[in-house]
DNA sequence: TATGAATGAGATTTCATTCAT
DNA sequence: AATGAATGAAATCTCATTCAT
């Protein structure tokens, strides 16, 4: 008799948890319904008392982390806010680092979603677009109001945008992932810095810089 | 006697071209042996007259590519140069648009290998972190010599290289793919401008931003 | 309520038997999968359920009739025993009958493993050269002793041994195979008399044979 | 332009030569046709004009060895001939060799048949049939005249026929083939005193075997 | 006589899913 | 709630054979 007693949600925790980590290793494709419950020491019919179908793990597998980005996204009214260039950088860097955060949260699921991002797997399109698609439009809405502010420059926002979410998404997935177990604060600084100022020196050079312009 | 003699050269072509098609359309893992063929009319025998494996063809599709981005990368020697901001910009302007070109003449490989990227496939998974480790290689060694001639920020070197190819990377599979047909020099010179200059207003604000620190 | 109750020593020894069956009739290179599983009604998946593979279950087939051999070769010590011609005979008489017996009782892998015996076939190549030095090895060392102990002729026992190897390997094929329900005693006693004493008659040679050594 | 001229005679012939060479070392089964045409520099289809098919050119390739069996089998008047018994194993002997000797000479085709032999492919069945027959054939009609004279035992004919074949068919295959280039007269006196004397000692007793004739 | 491009019928193997117990 | 045996639809790859040139 196992100390752990078998319930609904135990069971279902566990075929979760066993999905993320088998999702992760070898991608959702080749991942087997067998391999899964072989994880959890349940047998293959079992999963179909829990989840209707591979695809519908998945779902769930991802459900939380997109409804914690979606809520991240959600609270966001200060991507760009402030007064000097620094307010709006710790700004920046604070709403970078709550994403980050929420990544670093659901590091399995975010993982499968940005592994299998842009693929063609009819699931990952469709999770994929949903969420890129809202992050771009939050981010084009802030840029906007904080162009209009006169507190970033005047320049293509759709541009702009999707620089900004490449290069989070991108890196993001490279620190994380990649390389692992990221300082969270200092590359969200970091990054913000990126984004604002860009590479080149900020400070004597940038007077003359423009001015011809 | 058919219009279209049917040859060694003409056939394998063919077949290159239905494959590029097919795994543009549904994917590597999803596209079969027979949709390819089927592009083409020929059965599925001949496919393996010419490739030993749908492995095979994928590489061979992907290799010309490949070769056309280290040939892009290794002419590189100037991503940051000049004596002036302006200067600087036009140089990375310049590198960015030559491999955005390289891009839109291998529009399909290069989606192919983008999208399936950081994939878990094994060949994918190969040839991705080849080409991306070449492209952080470059990148980063020659930020490290702009930044020794005071050209660029002095900032970690490899967040920002990281930073800079994320960015480029899905953003031009981005315009390129997603939105389609854009206009290389203007995306090369806008993506130039957020890499050096950040999202920051470049003229009044500059001077102030870091007086403080 | 089917009358035979699915279960899986059950089906697993249905497999078995079908593979016997279908090895005999048609070869192992000529045989499907797809006529192992349509003798059982079961479907080809099934098939991968119990056996890894084609060949898998064919080792699996031969294995109880090789382990049977063995131990019958392990088993022997006295294949030229005797103070007598006559007894010599008899010990090796009882010898090569329960040789024939373990054939017997496994008529089908015998058969399986004797025809395609000296073939190309991977698997075969292996199990019958494993058998078959064995075989050889253990006729020569016996044969060896005899010769020591003047009970059989001193002749060259390469020769010899693969001379009696063959010609029982080869017509203990024909006679249970070929033929079909042989009399194994008479034929244990006729192929003993035959590898004594030859075709040449014994008469009243024999009797001086053995005593002055 | 080579110096060996091609014609109907020569590409036929190194056709065959080439079909032997690659059954012999994969077995007919796995022989492919494109392997037997690569060894001469031909191209597939060339293969057609020669044969009609895969099982043709075997046939073709068996043929002459069969027909010197067949030969050697026909000549035969005198496998157990004389009036001692050194006489009858001559003739015993020189029969073996000539046998003996058409393998030597065919080595190719007659491991081609002899491995394959007992198999169960189409073509192996028949031919090894009609071959193992007439030698059955032949051997039984001498035997019986022998017996008749009285010159061997007095013995089951059939089974001391099929031991005598059994015996030459297998240890010549492994005396030929598995251990290669055997000194033929050697190995057809062994084989002939094998047979008339068996294994027992012979001593002094022979001597007197025959006189009561 | 020779070529070589093309064919297409199969064969093995994988795995998500079902369902009676 | 759980099992585990069974399914069957694919998908890749092989190779003897054909045939227009």
């Amino acid at each position: 008799m196992s100390v752990i007693k078998r319930n609904k949600e135990n069971t279902e925790a566990a075929l979760l948890a066993a999905a993320v980590q088998t999702f992760q290793e070898v991608g959702y494709a080749k991942a087997r319904v067998s391999d899964i419950v072989g994880r959890c020491g349940l047998s293959q019919g079992t999963f179909y008392l829990y989840f209707k179908s591979k695809e519908d793990i998945l779902r769930r597998v991802l459900r939380d982390f997109m409804e914690q980005m979606n809520q991240a996204l959600d609270d966001v009214d200060n991507i760009f806010d402030g007064q000097t260039s620094r307010e709006v950088r710790a700004s920046l860097s604070a709403f970078l680092e709550k994403v980050l955060l929420v990544h670093q949260r659901n590091l399995g699921p975010a993982e499968i979603l940005w592994r299998e991002g842009f693929g063609h797997g009819g699931v990952f399109a469709e999770l994929h677009a949903e969420i890129y698609a809202y992050f771009l439009e939050i981010v084009q809405a802030r840029m906007a109001e904080a162009v209009g502010k006169g507190l970033i420059r005047d320049e293509n926002i759709e541009d702009a945008s999707v620089f900004l979410i490449s290069l989070f998404e991108r890196s993001s997935f490279y620190f994380m992932i990649v390389k692992g177990a990221p300082d969270i604060p200092r590359l969200a600084a970091s990054m913000a810095r990126f984004i604002l100022h860009g590479l080149l020196p900020e400070s004597k050079a940038q007077p003359g810089n423009h001015q011809g312009k």
